[in-house]
DNA sequence: TTTGACGATAAGGTTTTCTTATCACTATAT
DNA sequence: ATATAGTGATAAGAAAACCTTATCGTCAAA
């Protein structure tokens, strides 16, 4: 049976050995010189030795045995091993160090993500962080086969009792979007009737026109564009105006104008997506703390 | 400030973990469930994070949290650190390993030594000895100069009360020795005065005949052999008769006698020397006390 | 010889750790 | 659907480990 050493322990030794003292290492410890006496007294009980040289008697001076000398360097390797890995985990547990992985959507991850998560890995030097941008249903998979941490993206209702939980954070309104020198350019805001008669160019956010009143645009569409800079391309072309959710439209487009759709007013939330049953990494829960926190929505 | 981990609060980590339940975890500790759940909840107050998943609700399964994963191999690696320090020291403390440096008086290193060591190292298969034969003076200097554990030889009242310990063990009685043939040779016990008329060849272990009745035989001495070789053989030529301690004949010689010298009764006491204050190895105090077992003096 | 520093020891209090008893929850098998 | 057996959490008190105060004996230096 082995005997089952304490870290504690180890140190009073290693104090009393290096500082040649039961008093300075008691002090050392913050402790009584009495219960350091008894602490290597455990210790040589446990180990079966002395690890001083009989002390009270002759010598003054307190100095190892040859049993002691070469318990020392062991005894202070493991106190290093010990201490080396107190503080990985503190750094882990306090997302200093890790890795992080999370998905989003481009919208937030080109207009919101670029400030915060500058701002976050200020104090994350040693973090590592892996970021992929796709589609919502894209991100939402990710989420799924836990390739990411979590996800950034938009939520419907389908989807609202499974396994994972959505935490909405931004309202993303939408919005029209077409040329500036388009006949509906300097409007403040429009009607899903004014857009009838103007070509509409639908792309991968028009399904959030669906069940609402302005479905009947769609059916009407001769376009479909998947890809967000073709149809920006075309809409810089003026082949036509599309719809587009705030956070998608390229801000400081001078070309192009946005104009919130007032009639429906449909908002996309946008929000944190994340397993249910499956905890987060520190890395993870404190960044979504430090988003919810920059949003004030903590 | 670094949390302390306790070894014994690791174990119970690793346990349920890989186990994959704190019941048989608690089991293998032998301890009651509860212990372990307060092991294990104080731990992460400890690191500040969970290790395992929210239990008590959903579900069933007892599964390490991200974080949790990464500390389990390192909390592995550090038990298994301790326990080969704490196996180590065992193996030192019981004498199973480590070096032990003795020296001994021929006599006793090629009469009892050979027969104790076998039997010593059986029990301690990975224990080093060095071993120094040599006269008496010189195996007291080794001590003195620590180059040796202890030493084994006579002690002569001079150094009685000095900073050496002498502990006697075999007590040598001084004989004559002569060849087979030799007029002497068939007595069972001789006086010193039996000796003046022959020629004796002194030696070494001759300053055992001072300052006894038998001094007188010194001054009338012809010869001085130091050499133990050369003083056999000298007797095997029949050069002349000599005394020595009847450890240093060499048994089995079948060409000379040895004959117990019966007045004066000289004894040569043989035994342990050590420094007084500096306290033995385990190995050494192990091999002490074997030679006192295996001599009847324990 | 006295004094001061050292560590050991005794007695008693505090903290930590463990146990017993019980609860809340889930999954399985009636 | 209900009972049952299994999970871990929690509360209260007992046990063990740990620490403190007070004091002692020894040594070395003043």
């Amino acid at each position: 049976m082995l005997p089952e050493l304490k870290i504690t322990q180890l140190r009073h030794f290693v104090w009393v050995a290096e500082l040649k003292g039961f008093h300075l290492a008691a002090e050392k410890a913050h402790r009584t010189q009495p219960a350091i006496s008894l602490s290597i007294k455990d210790l040589e009980n446990k180990l079966g030795e002395s690890l001083f040289e009989k002390r009270n008697t002759k010598t003054t001076k307190t100095e190892l045995t040859p049993f002691g000398k070469s318990f020392l360097p062991k005894a202070k390797e493991l106190i290093e091993h010990h201490d080396r890995i107190a503080q990985d985990m503190t750094l882990l547990a306090e997302h200093k160090t890790g890795h992080l992985r999370l998905a989003s959507v481009p919208s937030i991850a080109s207009r919101m993500l670029p400030e915060i998560l500058s701002k976050f890995v200020e104090n994350a030097p040693n973090l590592h962080i892996s970021f992929f941008d796709d589609n919502a249903g894209a991100v939402l998979k990710m989420v799924e086969n836990k390739q990411v941490d979590f996800g950034i993206a938009s939520m419907w209702e389908a989807d609202e009792h499974s396994d994972k939980t959505f935490t909405p954070i931004w309202e993303d309104q939408i919005g029209v979007v077409c040329r500036s020198d388009h006949p509906l350019a300097d409007k403040s805001e429009l009607h899903w009737k004014e857009l009838r008669d103007h070509r509409l160019i639908s792309n991968g956010t028009s399904r959030l026109l669906q069940e609402t009143d302005a479905a009947p645009l769609l059916t009407s569409s001769q376009f479909y564009i998947s890809n967000m800079i073709s149809l920006i391309a075309m809409l810089e072309q003026g082949l036509g105006i599309s719809t587009l959710p705030g956070f998608a439209f390229p801000q400081g487009n001078p070309n192009l104008r946005f104009i919130p759709l007032k009639e429906p007013d449909i908002v996309r939330q946008i929000g944190i997506i994340q397993m249910s049953n499956k905890s987060l990494t520190p890395a993870a829960e404190s960044l979504i703390q430090f988003i919810l926190d920059s949003t004030g929505k903590g």
